[in-house]
DNA sequence: CCCTCACGATACGAATTATATATGAATAAC
DNA sequence: GTTATTCATATATAATTCGTATCGTGAGGG
């Protein structure tokens, strides 16, 4: 048996006729009698009563059709749900993203996907970008917010924006009223960074930076959160170099102030497995990258 | 798309492998390559991801593959439903009858075609043999136990068992203790009969009967069936003949005494649509035959 | 009563389609 | 580097569907 008996018989069924029946299926009659002789065959029963003037249904047609019906309404539903999950319609993302994500591009790109693909349920996964790459490698997420550096062969990384990197430093503290400092007259200060298990390369860029700009800087302490960074800056146990998007968390205690010449570069990346090249992750990364756009224009 | 597709799909999906799919396909691996491939540009959507060393299901055939196997159950459902009904194991039949069949043939036909077939509805309404016969032929009933005569030719009609004819008689009628009588002796009485729309074959022969017999009989009254026939008997409003089946409403009040001679035929018959070749019905009266045969037995 | 029409079944050739064989390309394992 | 494995492609063959022509059978009309 095949779909096409099926709308065969449906055919016959409701025209009542052969002839009439072959005409709407665009096919002459002997072939339409002889598949439809071929499906009783297969079923062991007759479908039709011939009665050599009119064709009626028997009991078993009658019990067949509303079945035949049916099935023809599944596969085309199946079908579609197979080309929807296909297109990237319906179906289901999980995304990776670091903390600092959090302050403008992955609530943007996650309204924006979720009103442009319903159906797709996105499911939002908070890690610090070691994790992320483990979890792309794993499968556990399919798209992760990151900050690079990151090294492997199997997943494609793009940068999304670049941050100015600015300093952080108490109100009460002698430099706050500053308009811009550079680096080399911050030899003498205690700092407070990011730890280096949330964003390594960050981390390592300004321990290198400072190195080139002639010293060692005295870390004081390590947060995990930007936020938890500033509120030690707040409380005058050292400066930090922070993203500019971090100003977010304004503090009547905290000021920001722009660094000249060689800074760290900050960037926010969006990475993904290089063998994935599903329809989700397309448009997932379509809407990424014009947030991202519309973003810096801002 | 045809179901082929989908078996061939469920193959791969389940071995994740083309050859070995195709082994299990009882065919060669080009032509599944070939067919899948089919499937594939008709959902407009990959089902597999081959990485030249090891095949995937792709999200859409991860979606599709529930689909496809419960198509195939449920086509098989319907091809097992239709040959059910083909068979007569499944369905209904409507079951027309003369209230004086309720003595004995119907309820054991009717209890013995249920264990048969417990999956077939049985419709039962009690008509007498002229309705009967209407219905038939709208198809409102399928089979009746009926009262012969009929004519139609779209009927098949075949008879079940012959009833000897009793008379009734009130106990105190004078003649009540004889063990014999014939029509002839019974010129002079006041007659009971079952009501000629009822049986109108039955009535006609009593009459003509009586006519041989030389008497024309003095209807008092008639009733439409056999229990109000042998109620009025008892109160001595008259005699009548009835089937001997009819002594089931045993009363103290009424004799029944075999009459000698040439008696009213009394025949219970089965009557169907000689169109009508359904499995329901051959079985329907495969089972009443044999009931009608054990009962003439005992 | 014969003729014609309508309708489904059958017979057979043509066209389409699925399948098999042979082969290629790419990758992983040794 | 070589071999084995695996899926894709090209071409040939087999199967099957489909179209044309025709038949058989009732029903309706003249």
């Amino acid at each position: 048996m095949e779909f096409r008996h099926l709308e065969y018989f449906i055919a016959v069924a409701e025209e009542l006729n052969f002839g009439r029946a072959a005409q709407r299926l665009q096919m002459t009659q002997p072939p339409l009698s002889q598949q439809i002789q071929q499906l009783e065959r297969e079923l062991g029963t007759a479908l039709f009563i011939r009665t050599q003037r009119r064709v009626e249904l028997s009991p078993a047609g009658r019990a067949f059709l509303p079945e035949a019906r049916s099935l023809l309404k599944h596969a085309e539903r199946a079908k579609r749900l197979a080309n929807d999950v296909g297109a990237g319609r319906v179906g289901r993302i999980a995304v990776g993203f670091v903390g600092s994500a959090t302050y403008d591009i992955l609530p943007l790109t996650i309204r924006e996907y979720r009103a442009a693909y319903p159906e797709v349920y996105v499911h939002l996964r908070e890690l610090p970008t070691p994790s992320q790459v483990e979890s792309l490698l794993k499968g556990e997420i399919d798209v992760g917010f990151i900050r690079p550096p990151i090294a492997s062969h199997d997943l494609r990384v793009e940068t999304l924006y670049r941050d100015r990197a600015v300093l952080a430093v108490p109100k009460m503290h002698p430099s706050s009223h500053r308009a811009v400092m550079r680096l080399s007259d911050l030899g003498g200060e205690s700092w407070v960074l990011l730890a280096r298990s949330t964003w390594s390369g960050f981390y390592d860029e300004i321990l290198a930076k400072c190195s080139d700009a002639g010293f060692d800087p005295n870390i004081e302490l390590t947060a995990a959160e930007f936020q938890t960074v500033l509120g030690v800056v707040a409380a005058g146990l050292g400066i930090s170099i922070v993203p500019s998007s971090a100003a977010i968390f304004k503090r009547e205690d905290v000021v920001f102030i722009p660094l000249e010449g060689e800074v760290p570069t900050i960037e926010m990346s969006i990475a993904w497995r290089a063998a994935d090249d599903s329809a989700q992750i397309r448009q997932f990364l379509d809407v990424t990258r014009k947030m991202a756009r519309n973003q810096q224009g801002g």
